[in-house]
DNA sequence: TCATTTAACTTGTAATTACAAGTAAAAAAT
DNA sequence: ATTTTTTACTTGTAATTACAAGTTAAATGA
């Protein structure tokens, strides 16, 4: 079964603007090329065009003003909540840097989940590895995934030291995020999430519970995410 | 100037069966009548439908199944991250209450607030009011918020006791979240959060602050919010 | 009876046309 | 020179048509 038979136009050129974009050939604050010129440019006609920057104005990529054009908004911002933003600068991606605790190892769900599986996924077992996030050498997210083991082959084989887990999904699989929920808490620190994170115990930590959902009907993310929220701060749009 | 001249179909229809599937009327996993139904029942054309479709989609009222059809999918969920998700049972809206601290008061913005201003909205001054919300008459949110006055006639002189903030700038002023951003932190409760949320000095506390977008160009609503997550989590979707 | 095929739905994609409404810069008038 | 008007853009709304593709249940076959 082939993942995808024929891609359509607007989807086709949604994705050429996000790249652009996410590249930085379009800038923030720059005006996108007018509709008619995108329909010449990749000879579409305007509903299709328009469909394309439609999703790319949900998904928060761009702003469309009448009269005006279409500008480019590419906040820092992932999926949901999950950008970091320093409240003293700026921060690049330059200085992430991911360690691994517990390499990708496949094995069953734990006994009491913080999500309900369903059938498929408790049979199929699950994707476990443990990972601790830093920016500039300090230890930021503690990084709990599960993955239900459907239609990933070699996952455990990949490399994530450099890649995001989100980018591997989406370059070897092409699994994008589509929604997902999440529930959080401040809890104090254990001694375990204190020597990871380098708080001391019971300093209040973020702790995040998410389940995201996927292209890939059935198949769904699941991380337990632990923040030192110190010196940064959880950013997020909506 | 008034504030809308005509409602464009497709934000009428959106309006319409968004309202429907808040009052139950399309319940949870109810298949919202199909395309054609929907043009003959309200006079429109499908693609004018459609759109009324995507923009419930996009917002997360519904899901669309090709084939099949529109789901209604009204999981709890407010703007963003709001919804309280009881670990032990669901929560409905019967046991929040809400207890003024202070009550609306018009005021100069605090010198060094936590998000930049415009110039129009620091000459105009800020409406500020602080509020205690208490589920099962435990107090769950500490809300301090802060609102331009811009447009907003005899704001202060509303009752906000049981009606949301919400729903009074939405019924009143026809005033909508049109989305926002926020920075969340865990952080050890001060004396006075302690007192409100009847927590212990230093336990974990969530805190969130929050910008809020209106429909009412240059109107954003602004709120700190502390919260107990001791039997509470905070649920969102995306 | 059971499995297969067909038909009648559903939403998805896409081109075409027309006009409305907002924006900004050029042109004209003062 | 400054203000006003016009013009040429931009996106927004909306009807129409056609076919593709997924889903479901009825009709048909063995």
């Amino acid at each position: 079964m082939s993942l995808q038979k024929t891609i359509p136009q607007h989807r086709r050129l949604y994705e050429i603007l996000r790249k652009h974009i996410q590249d930085g050939v379009y800038k923030e604050g720059d005006l996108l090329p007018s509709e008619n010129e995108l329909c010449q440019l990749y000879g579409m006609t305007r509903p299709t065009v328009r469909q394309s920057l439609s999703t790319l104005a949900n998904d928060g990529y761009i702003r469309k003003h009448q009269g005006k054009g279409s500008i480019v908004h590419n906040l820092q911002r992932e999926i949901g909540i999950l950008s970091v933003s320093g409240t003293t600068s700026a921060v690049g991606d330059r200085n992430l840097k991911t360690k691994i605790i517990v390499k990708p190892l496949l094995m069953p769900w734990p006994a009491d989940f913080m999500f309900t599986l369903t059938d498929l996924e408790n049979e199929s077992g699950c994707i476990y590895m443990e990972r601790v996030r830093l920016l500039d050498d300090v230890p930021i997210f503690y990084d709990i995934s599960f993955i239900a083991n459907l239609n990933l082959p070699r996952i455990t084989a990949r490399q994530f030291e450099d890649r995001s887990l989100f980018q591997i999904l989406r370059d070897y699989y092409r699994v994008e995020i589509t929604g997902g929920e999440q529930r959080i808490k401040a809890i104090p620190a254990t001694v375990k999430i204190g020597k990871l994170l380098q708080l001391k115990k019971n300093h209040p930590v973020l702790h995040m519970e998410r389940k995201l959902e996927t292209n890939n009907p059935g198949l769904f993310l699941y991380s337990s995410i632990y923040c030192n929220t110190e010196k940064y701060s959880i950013f997020g749009r909506f």
